[in-house]
DNA sequence: AATGAATGAGCGTTCATTCAT
DNA sequence: AATGAATGAACGCTCATTCAT
């Protein structure tokens, strides 16, 4: 297998550019001025359209900011697969994962994960919902796959696996970009051993 | 040394009721409808008083928050301080730390922390909030401390030593909870032994 | 040159509607219930918009109660200098401006000069809005320089010729308009004669 | 007949103590903050009493400022009436009446006058009010009557003759310290000249 | 399809007034 | 007589949503 292709996002195409323009600018206010200083106006003034254009792509602001939580999640899906091939060694694999979380909270590109004001954002409860996570982050469920199959890994469901060792990547990036706690690059060293560690049948 | 007693909340006796039914009001609303969806009005209302009594106790919505967050921040030291003493073995004080996380964060007493709305309530930047909360989790520095100076846990900061195994039980009671993925009770067992495993010298 | 025309007010056409309709709610209520007695709820209620509505027009209360005192003190500049002409004898400027004011005040169209609440808006204090002011009572001021440049007037500032003189019209209105004192018409040629005695040199 | 005796000053002492304490809070602290910005907890903080004692000497807060209108205006009659006794000749009484007026609203002990808060307090429109006004200036209204007797001056009603000589000095007072217009001394003698000019029979 | 003026319910907050102590 | 905590209506203002164009 190749490395992980943006296929998540051939949807994207599709999507009107005034809808493409009004959630970027969703997600720009949002990291800029989080949760509570965006308004409908001011989503439609950065995305340059009428107020009542929102209403054509959106069925109201919930809508909006659920389909916002959705295209984030999905390029989260897409940049924790990034650089990752079947063929790499397990570690290997994990390693980049967790790096890949890291850097993506980290940069300036992903700049509302960064905030924490994603995990605000409203989600949808529904079932589809649940399978569209699961398949989105399938290169992580087949790494733990493997690594259960293999005796590497401990038997424990993929969910318990992935809050064990990646979601601690997750957890430190906020402390270090909320400035609670700086994280050096040995640190980071340490810390990747560590959530292996975790996961790993001792 | 004894038994953690709950010196820290000394200081609510002292409150007046009215502003103890103010915060309680307002966290079970949040609770109840997140951040984004309460006002003055309706905690007001939750808790039988006028709207603004509640300007006689706080300064202002920011402010009940705030003191909504160290309320609830010397609530969750306390209850993680429970029924741990300095004589205990470490794996025994690790192992009840983690679970009184855990029921906190599963019980029906704490519903704020069960949505991870705690997380996101505004805090103060100042450095003496971080000193209080220092004091606060000071068992759980003692434990990590104690754990470094034998040699039996990794030589890292407290604060990574922290992400990498407690935010776990944390963690996996938000997806409990959330119905995102219903957690065994032999899921549990694995789950401690593994966040041990996380932070031990190996 | 000619009777004054009322070029002050070439902008009106150009308010919107709703703009003019606000501003004429606000003086209407300004003079019945005074500085204090009214809200911007009953301000759009009386103008027949939306409280929302009045924001679009005024940045804020300030803003609108600014904006009328603009708008009033252009239309008094206008008022007090109709039917005026430069080649009209002095004295007979003099007593039709005093009777510009008188009737302005004294007639039912101009409510909140009648009250004295004009006096209590509250005015911009900026080097501009002084420099407006100066060219909207510019027939005032050039009725004074000429009759201090024959000699007739005392060798005064304009503006103390003006409190002197035209000052008295608008206090006697009013104390006529609030019922303190009723003025006759005998009265009010004496007035405008005793005016006329203050400034010129004896 | 003698200097003037603040005979109108009589009730004052009957005054409860805390009923005067309240006065003056109000007086200062309109003059400090104006109309707008003052509430009765304010008052009450300033006067050193508790919120609710203020209703024990007031009605309501109308009251209040009814009561405070009442006590400035005859405070103000009786700094009109100083240094004026019954056999001063006419205009010596006229020009020290005048200062009176000009400096009381130009000195710091009066800020209340200086701002222009005075005017806008509520007034009751009663006869009553009406007759008290009139006994307050009483020097006043003798001086014009001596003046109208020996031929002196105009035959107008003493309303109006204050409207024309009196009244100037307040307004000329008030734009003085509003920043409007400095008056210098040499206008202020001006002034009086001019405002006697207006009265006198030519 | 797109606009943006208009709406009005609802926000956080204030404060004149009351009343149990 | 005096207190001050408590009240809740009303304030200035915002903003999600609608609809005539």
């Amino acid at each position: 297998m190749n490395i992980h292709s943006p296929s998540l996002f051939t949807k994207l195409p599709v999507m009107s550019d005034k809808k493409k323009r009004i959630l970027q600018a969703t997600e720009k206010l949002l990291a800029e001025y989080g949760f509570h200083g965006i308004s409908m106006q001011m989503v439609a003034k950065e995305a340059g359209v009428a107020t009542g254009t929102i209403y054509r792509y959106f069925e109201d602001k919930d809508d909006l900011l659920h389909q916002l939580h959705d295209h984030i999640l999905s390029y989260v899906a897409h940049k924790i697969s990034q650089n990752i091939s079947d063929d790499m060694p397990l570690q290997q694999r994990f390693r980049t994962m967790w790096l890949n979380i890291w850097n993506m909270a980290t940069e300036d590109d992903a700049p509302l994960i960064n905030r924490g004001q994603f995990e605000n954002l409203p989600r949808r409860k529904c079932h589809e919902q649940r399978l569209l996570e699961k398949k989105m982050f399938a290169q992580v469920d087949q790494l733990f796959e493997e690594g259960k199959a293999c005796g590497l890994f401990k038997e424990l469901d993929n969910e318990i696996l992935s809050v064990l060792s990646l979601e601690t990547s997750a957890c430190l990036a906020r402390k270090h970009i909320n400035g609670v706690y700086k994280v050096s690059d040995a640190d980071l060293e340490s810390a990747i051993q560590a959530s292996w560690d975790a996961i790993l049948q001792h």
